[in-house]
DNA sequence: GCACCGGTGTGAATCGTTTCACGAAACAAG
DNA sequence: CTTGTTTCGTGAAACGATTCACACCGGTGC
């Protein structure tokens, strides 16, 4: 393909300096070599323009030095922010990214492993959805946010102190009744358990609570005719709103402002995931938010490590409250600023 | 590295059907081989459970159906969603993506040319800062909005189009006092063409402008400022404002309301790129609208080309404009609705 | 002077695929 | 039956790097 121009190997640049074959690969890999014998090919390198080639590394070697990572998209600012910052990671270890979408597609998801072990990755780093998944066992899989078993690390946020997090701010804030929204009622995920936390935490502090999930394929507006539902009276029947997804959040809020319910005055909503606009200025709503950046850095350093099946098994890593404009903590705020004047 | 466990080759297969290696060869290929035979090795791999190895490939055709695509990163939603759909259209031509990213820096820009030559990929799509960047022109370079020479290809949106655009429809939704804003003012490329468009119209139509522009690296809150110095009397000095891109848009808009001023009934503002709420849902604001996936599709097909001397050397691509909540016709909108009822 | 050793240059063998000149077989035309 | 033609299986020769047994050499210890 590019071969139109014949490039110079290792073996033409020992020629060129009059070294062997060998010495070529021990300057070329940063190995100890004389300093005359090192000078002598460099020079030649120079002379001739050698590119290495890692299509011949790979070869011999049977690694490429490429982690795959397979995600459903980079649409959503979520497997944005992981894929830019597993990228980054790989690339301080000097890796490279094979980047696969499987568009949610359960299919998808087994070909894209397919694929990648023809390609012969070094590792795989991958979100999906398929419970069923057969994950290879002889190449370093790590998986975001699904346990599969004991010996296939999953890193993961911590889901469900998230949940309890939620719901003690909203408790703190005020809220009483509370209501918990999301996507994906029938997958047994790591996400689901931030349910969980949130309907422990309610039952402990003795907070009221209903929990509404939809499925995967539902139509979004299933949020619009669940909030519709529980307007009586021209009002909203929870004080606080727990979604599983900032983009939950997010409907949600248009719904209910749409409503004239006023956010966070009449009904105050936390979203979950930290999702900023433009994918690094303002929160789009109060939520938990995930440590992308650890997530990211623990699956490559995972994946990359020799040892993995001395690692735990799930790593979850804190969440953490950030207030974003859908709770009164951020009117409360601006009420302080004003007494102050 | 993944060699713990011997895998079968193409020679193994030929062996347990007993027939030759270049048989085999031609049915992993699909290539027009004997019913009999095609039996014969399809039973032996699966027997063996032979794995197809692309190192083999790459190293004897030097092609390694790879394209490299070079972009600051995945955090603003633009690059996110420019990743999605190139990944999509290489996949959808069995082609893979090697992603790198460089953070703006001119350095890495360099670097990552470097690296992906070194890793024989097939090609590269390119969105970089660096004008006297140097492109190899033995590889297929495709650039994304910025132009190098007639031998490069450049595809990028119809920025001056664009431009023309936003200024015809701030004018017509009544705007006769027109400001432009953007990042970005030492580069010259593509985009820098939204505001020629924007300032030719301007001259056409008759309405004053001025324009606003800071370099890179110059601290955000510049836009801040110089909104803050064409208050007069509590009014804004502009009822139309245009900006060189929906985050500069989007910081405005928050500055402009926190002073009082409202938006669109008292200034309306147009952004440019498009970009949605969680990538796929409401947009941001009126915007100038870039075909995401008609660039990405136009960068993979050009990049795949073989011919590609004859195509032309910079494609511009038609943008459109649509309402975002930032300008008058929304307002209109809402009040056609209401007298419906 | 001899044995030993650590350091370092050498080059043949190897990784798994593609490719292509070759030959065998099958068939049509004369 | 011969000759020409087409189809298709065969297997040796690359592709460019890594690796490692080996050789060479200067230094050290006895």
């Amino acid at each position: 393909m590019a071969k139109s121009r014949n490039m110079p190997t290792m073996l033409d640049v020992a020629r060129e300096a009059g070294v062997a074959l060998g010495t070529v690969s021990k300057v070329v890999n940063h190995q100890p070599v004389g300093e005359e014998f090192r000078q002598k090919v460099e020079k030649a390198i120079d002379r001739l323009g050698y590119q290495y080639n890692s299509s011949g590394k790979a070869l011999r070697t049977d690694s490429t030095n490429t982690i795959a990572l397979i995600i459903p998209n980079t649409v959503h600012p979520f497997f944005a922010l992981l894929a830019n910052y597993i990228t980054m990671a790989l690339d301080k270890r000097h890796y490279r990214t094979l980047l696969c979408f499987t568009d949610y597609d359960v299919n998808r998801e087994m070909e894209m492993i397919q694929l990648v072990r023809n390609n012969r990755v070094d590792g795989i780093i991958g979100l999906t959805y398929n419970p069923a998944l057969e994950i290879p066992d002889d190449i370093p899989f790590v998986t975001i946010d699904r346990f599969f078993s004991e010996s296939i690390p999953c890193i993961a946020s911590d889901n469900f102190e998230g949940g309890r997090l939620a719901a003690r701010k909203l408790y703190e804030l005020g809220c009483r009744k509370m209501a918990f929204m999301r996507v994906g009622s029938t997958l047994v995920n790591e996400p689901a358990k931030r349910r969980d936390g949130f309907v422990s935490a309610c039952v402990e502090l003795g907070a009221s609570f209903e929990v509404f999930a939809i499925s995967d394929g539902t139509p979004d507006t299933a949020f619009d005719d669940f909030i519709d539902q529980h307007i009586i009276g021209g009002h909203f029947a929870f004080d606080g709103l727990f979604c599983g997804t900032d983009t939950v959040a997010y409907r949600s809020i248009r719904h209910l402002k749409a409503l004239g319910i006023r956010v966070p005055e009449d009904v105050q909503v936390i979203g979950f995931d930290g999702i900023r606009m433009f994918g690094n200025q303002d929160l789009i709503c109060s939520t938990i938010v995930q440590p992308v950046q650890e997530i990211a850095e623990t699956c490559v350093s995972t994946v990359l490590s020799k040892h993995m099946s001395t690692l735990p098994s799930l790593i979850c890593l804190p969440v953490h409250y950030a207030k974003g404009g859908t709770t009164r903590d951020c009117l409360e705020e601006i009420i302080e600023e004003e007494e102050k004047k």
